[in-house]
DNA sequence: GCTGTCC
DNA sequence: GGACAGCAACGCCCT
DNA sequence: AGGGCG
């Protein structure tokens, strides 16, 4: 669930240059809007004020500034202020990319420093972290000569952005600049930078102390979609090759390499970059030049003299910075640029739309077939869906017999995951990536009791305790993919809501990233909307007692047992219990309605000290609410498995009914556990979508039991 | 989380 | 560029 | 008609 951290978190950035005493009076004019725009009983920002300071080498800093859009604000020494940009579409190191970069005011020299988060309702509220910094050199100055000029011409000297940058004004535009790269030894061709868009989810961490591999998770026939990209698959000894400063190690596996592989180490010195870790793959070709596992053992024990080959297909750490985050297309981009041109290593190429002749020459070769990887995914640990094999097709030598292995069929539609690192559970921890990773895990169980249900969604951008808006309207901008049912209102014509329908894993996890902790499905489905098909008994406490809420259960459930019915149970996550009794089809909301409230009705009677059809709080005297009007059209209970927006990360789960013991506690079963229990004990809640039940009879015999309660 | 509108 | 608003709304109860 | 509730 949680990602692999080293436990460090997430440590400031470290400043690369230091000053020492000042000597010099400075202030800008400029910084005068700064302060105005700024409330700093506040922000934590720095306020402006004269400041002495030493004639030294300028520097730059580039804030990535997380306001409503993310962007980079590239900031400049210059006569004690900070000359600012807010360039939205970052850096890139290849010099035909021409950047827009807008000229916003100046900032006190303090804010070089600033690396934090500007609260909401402030001026450029959300998070400001620092980006990159270093000295730098102004090589047309002096400034206002240069910015009459309309032309900034930069040498940097960053951790990260090196080499000369150039700006230029643009002549239609007050304050719009274009700002890119020149021509020199830093610059990169696209697709060959390390920087760029490469490193917008990177994490500026330390070197990862535990490293788990990701696998694959699947097999799949051949499919072709360009959001894919297409490896092939080798047989050898996987292994990460690290680089940290001068020392080259191998991870990953329990096999010693030795001196064999010196070759290899001696290649991966001269990796582009101080540090660096690869996923990759040992390979060895036989007497045929065909890769053989068998080989590679024999050559790993120096049996026979073969050549040694790296094969490299990602990169998870790069200089100071954890890729694990950024999307596999940008790491490998990022890979083929820093592996070093040696006849030892390799960089695995991956074809996209061209797929199906790769896999006929993967398959003629004799390899083992493809791995499909989704171009936009992170790197995770363990299997994942992600990453699918493709197996080779061979020639049929014995004939097929009548099991049909069930193939799960493609994911055609690909997410590119935003923020996952964002923290949605503050007090437990969890992130917009833990929960993308357990609807992801749970999809089997969950979708089926979202199928062809119209859904509400309950959202939290930012955070369980952010603010939440309810959606039922599915927006204009979602995927033109995901399913739909049109909603007439009831009573007032021409108002008609697009509802979503959760009808498939990428929708689940579309919805994930959208931050829709909150999953409602209506009781009843697309083609029969007004007739629900089960019915909820929603046990509310009034107060902290769960276990008067545990009591009135199983008051519902020993009355429901009269009655003939078996009814289902479920936590809801927060603070009561869901009771569900599946139907067989035709019954109205107002029919079964109707059954609930007579059922309610008689726990309240058979319970008077637990239970009460109230509804208002204040008159149910600490009693437990059974409520029965959630059984209504365009009315929603949270879905089983779905994850509630509380600090534990609870989980709406099913539960058997021995279960109900007067300690029952619903935050013991959170994102964390419920795949586990669900692994263990099955779906519990299976029969609320099989064991259809009909009300006749028991209405009849609540009738009957509700004329011996009056006597 | 994302869009649109207003500044 | 940045701030902000919007993103549901209905049925049903009781008074 | 208006307010509370979910
Ligand atoms: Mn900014
Ligand atoms: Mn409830």
């Amino acid at each position: 669930m949680r990602p692999v951290t080293s436990g460090v978190g997430d440590l400031p950035v470290m400043p690369l240059v230091t000053f020492g005493e000042s000597d010099l009076l400075v202030m800008s004019k400029d910084i005068r809007a700064y302060n105005k725009k700024r409330d700093f009983s506040q922000t934590l920002e720095p306020r402006s004020r004269k400041r002495h300071r030493k004639a030294t080498e300028p520097v730059f800093v580039v804030h990535r500034h997380e306001a409503r859009r993310l962007h980079y604000d590239l900031r400049l020494e210059v006569d004690g202020a900070l000359k600012s940009f807010a360039v939205p579409k970052g850096f890139s190191f290849d010099p035909k990319d021409k950047h827009l970069a807008v000229r916003t005011e100046d900032h006190p020299l303090e804010y070089e420093d600033f690396d934090g988060v500007i609260p909401q309702g402030q001026y450029g509220a959300g998070m400001m972290t620092i980006w990159d910094r270093g000295p730098y050199e102004l090589l047309n100055g002096p400034w206002d000569a240069a910015i009459d000029a309309g032309k900034i011409e930069l040498r940097m000297r960053g951790s990260f952005l090196r080499g000369e940058w150039h700006m230029v004004k643009l002549k239609k535009e007050k304050d719009q600049w274009l700002l890119f790269k020149s021509r020199d030894a830093y610059a990169r061709e696209k697709g060959d930078a390390p920087v760029s868009l490469g490193l917008l989810n990177a994490r500026r961490q330390p070197m990862p102390q535990r490293l788990s591999r990701m696998e694959i998770g699947d097999r799949s026939s051949l499919f072709v979609d360009p959001e894919w990209l297409y490896e092939p698959m080798l047989p050898g000894l996987r292994l990460f090759a690290e680089k940290k400063g001068n020392a080259i190690r191998f991870r990953g596996s329990r096999q010693r390499i030795g001196s064999v592989a010196d070759r290899v180490v001696a290649a991966l010195g001269g990796t582009r970059a101080e540090n660096a870790i690869m996923d990759g793959i040992f390979v060895c070709p036989d007497d045929e030049n065909r890769p053989c596992p068998l080989t590679l053992d024999r050559a790993l024990l120096g049996e026979v003299s073969k050549p040694i080959f790296y094969y490299a297909f990602d990169l998870l750490y790069y200089d100071e910075w954890d890729l694990r985050d950024v999307s596999l297309a940008e790491r490998k981009a990022a890979l083929s640029s820093i592996l070093p041109k040696h006849s030892l290593l390799v960089y695995v190429d991956h074809e996209r739309s061209r797929a199906a002749e790769l896999f006929e020459t993967a398959s003629a070769v004799g390899l083992r077939g493809l791995v499909a990887k989704s171009a936009a995914s992170p790197y995770r640990r363990g299997a994942s869906d992600d990453w699918l094999w493709i197996p080779a097709t061979r020639t049929p030598r014995r004939p097929r017999g009548p099991h049909k292995r069930k193939q799960k069929s493609a994911r055609t539609h690909s997410i590119a995951f935003t923020n996952r690192s964002k923290v949605l559970w503050p007090q437990a921890g969890y992130t917009k990536g833990d929960l993308i990773d357990y609807y992801e895990q749970m999809a089997d169980w969950l979708l089926p009791y979202l199928k062809d249900r119209p859904l509400s969604l309950n959202r939290f951008p930012n955070g369980i305790d952010g603010g939440s808006f309810f959606q039922k309207e599915t927006p204009e901008h979602a995927p033109d993919w995901i399913e739909t049912v049109l909603v007439e209102s009831k009573h007032r014509d021409e108002v008609e809501t697009r509802f979503v329908l959760c009808n498939d894993r990428s929708t689940l996890l579309y919805l994930a990233n959208q931050a829709a902790i909150e999953l409602h499905p209506w009781s009843s489905r697309r083609g029969a909307l007004e007739s629900p098909d089960w019915a909820i008994l929603d046990l509310d406490p009034t107060t902290g007692d769960f276990s008067l809420v545990v009591r009135v259960a199983r008051a519902a459930e020993e009355l429901l047992g009269e009655l003939g019915l078996r009814p289902y149970l479920k936590t809801s996550g927060a603070k009561g219990l869901h009771i569900y009794i599946p139907l067989v089809a035709g019954y109205t909301y107002e029919q079964v309605r109707m059954f609930c409230e007579g059922v309610a009705r008689l726990i309240a009677i058979r319970e008077p000290a637990l239970a009460t059809i109230e509804r208002s709080k204040p008159r149910r005297d600490g009693k437990v609410y059974v409520d029965f009007l959630q059984n209504r059209r365009e009315q929603t209970v949270v879905a089983p498995y779905a994850v509630r927006p509380v600090p534990p990360a609870s989980v709406s789960t099913p539960l058997a009914w021995n279960e109900l013991s007067d300690d029952l506690e619903p935050a013991d079963y959170t994102m964390t556990s419920a795949p586990a229990r669900v692994a263990n004990l099955g779906d519990l809640f299976a029969p609320t979508l099989g064991d259809s039940q009909d009300l006749l009879a028991a209405i009849d015999k609540l009738q009957a039991l509700v004329g011996e309660t009056r006597r």
